[in-house]
DNA sequence: GAACGCCTTGATACTACGTATCGATACCCA
DNA sequence: TGGGTATCGATACGTAGTATCAAGGCGTTC
């Protein structure tokens, strides 16, 4: 999980300030656990101004900070991201508890470079979803 | 791409009925050729009611006429199904012109396996979606 | 410390996308 | 002919997210 200096850091990077109600926004996050939806963070955070908190994940998204997970069913889902996979990294979602892990994809190229043969595409990213149910729910 | 015909044995098979705004969705759907929004299948058939389009729409996603390709951005976008891929398949999407081609996927099965391993999931579905660039937009 | 500029904020309105409700119709089958 | 079910359109509602805008905060420069 990415610390709120290394957050500071990359904001004044870019000109940006962390201020208190984007502070506010990061801890629900983390308050919120392993996945939360807009609506949970805006719940858990009254005092700060709705558009802000859409704001604030709009911008913890562009910084890799959090990551958007899209449901079987087509809603999104958010994610602290892990700081050592805040490259690229896919998720598996379980469709009992809503518990999402990530896992970074190494065995994908070859599918990719079939594909891009196949149908003549330059394949630039990819999204990959698993889902499935976690081990504490199988059990 | 799935005949009338197909659809509407399909329907009747499940107690449904191929019927007037039905077909009128379907040959909208049809009409906007390679993949459409929601709101374009609504603005192109105005004398249908709005909810019987996304009735349709729903119907026809259940019955695997059309699926849903999830866009980089999180937006939703329809597209007809390939007759002979209506089982299991994924889509690359092209960032420049929308275009949506379908692609079977037989790679990947060591991938959830390994995943599986991993993370202690035991996985169902799997939803792959790539982003690039296709043919024509690249020349 | 005054002035300026930019970032940020909250309130509000708005849009997109989709579902729920409901009374009215259409169709099928006995 | 009559009942039952599928379907319809209108409408209201809900959720997710964006646009607008006036007001406030903060840093820089003079």
């Amino acid at each position: 999980m990415t610390t709120a200096d290394t957050i500071e850091r990359t904001l004044s990077r870019r000109g940006y300030r962390l201020t208190s109600p984007r502070r506010t926004v990061l801890d629900t996050m983390r308050g919120l656990g392993n996945h939360f939806t807009a609506e949970e963070v805006q719940h858990a955070s009254p005092e700060v101004g709705r558009a802000t908190v859409f704001r604030t994940m709009k911008l913890m998204r562009e910084l890799g900070v959090i990551c958007q997970v899209v449901l079987d069913d087509g809603t999104a889902v958010y994610q602290l991201a892990d700081e050592d996979r805040a490259d690229h990294h896919h998720h598996v979602i379980c469709t009992e508890c809503g518990r999402v892990t990530e896992f970074a994809s190494d065995g994908l190229e070859g599918e990719l470079e079939r594909v891009a043969d196949e149908t003549g595409f330059e394949i630039d990213t990819h999204r990959l979803e698993l889902y499935g149910r976690c081990a504490s729910c199988n059990s």
